[in-house]
DNA sequence: CGGTATCCTGCACGATACTG
DNA sequence: CAGTATCGTGCAGGATACCG
């Protein structure tokens, strides 16, 4: 496996007087978690068992872009962090059922508004960019 | 610039009968915002700024182990995006400031939950985390 | 079917040097 | 001070091949 899964136990502890002292640190759990968050994949997999159980197939399928390395490493990490249960079936062949656990499911509604804020203003979004682009090419 | 600035209008139309729709795009405008939610300094940049307006070197300074032109080419995506106010004052030696738009605000207020959710549950990741890691050194 | 193991590549990013 | 421009590189991640 490539993935260094650097994990350097919390060098953050947090001086609880300010509750944004997390963004200075380094190595952070903090900013681990959100670094799986902000991972390309791992959303749409939890966004995508939210809703259902699905197979490795299913799930490979509808993410349509993703490589099979990617998936596994995604799902793994997903699995490891405690978001996502793996099911083994001892059939042959094999198959393998995903699900979000109950810790995973708070994060898919945590997640939820951040979405909704992103289809709410991305018309905003898209016109500022044009507008950047207009005076930079202005001058 | 090496940054490709990659645009593709948006091929994502969100056929609104699925809020969730938008995980199975590519150049989803959802995805691209995500992204840069994402980002591993624009959050931090955010957060910073939403308490108060900062200098580029502040910035620098407080963010210990940005280089700068990471922070720039952040702050310049953020000000693209309509995220975050630039302000650059006509003196010598030069002085700009940063701030975050009433746009940057409303996301850094939906961002809130999810850093809350992440400190509280980091305990419960953190012992998921060595669970799988016991399990798996187990066989 | 649901993975691993291996190789290879692009580009994200750091380091460094220069500038208005 | 607050940047740009240029170069070098590590490693994330795709492509491919193989396996229980």
């Amino acid at each position: 496996m490539e993935d260094g899964t650097s994990e350097e136990p919390g060098s953050c502890a947090v001086t609880d007087d300010d509750p944004f002292q997390w963004d200075a640190r380094q190595n952070c759990e903090v900013r681990q978690i959100l670094d799986r968050i902000a991972d390309k994949w791992s959303l749409l997999v939890i966004a995508l068992l939210e809703r259902r159980t699905m197979r490795f197939t299913e799930l490979k399928k509808e993410i349509d872009g993703v490589s099979q390395r990617m998936l596994t490493v995604t799902l793994r990490q997903l699995e490891r962090d405690g978001l996502v249960h793996r099911y083994v079936h001892a059939t042959v062949p094999p198959r393998v059922d995903y699900s979000l656990t109950d810790l995973g499911c708070t994060l898919h509604d945590t997640i939820k508004p951040l979405v909704a804020w992103t289809e709410t203003y991305q018309e905003q979004i898209i016109s500022a960019r044009a507008a950047y682009d207009r005076a930079v090419a202005t001058g």
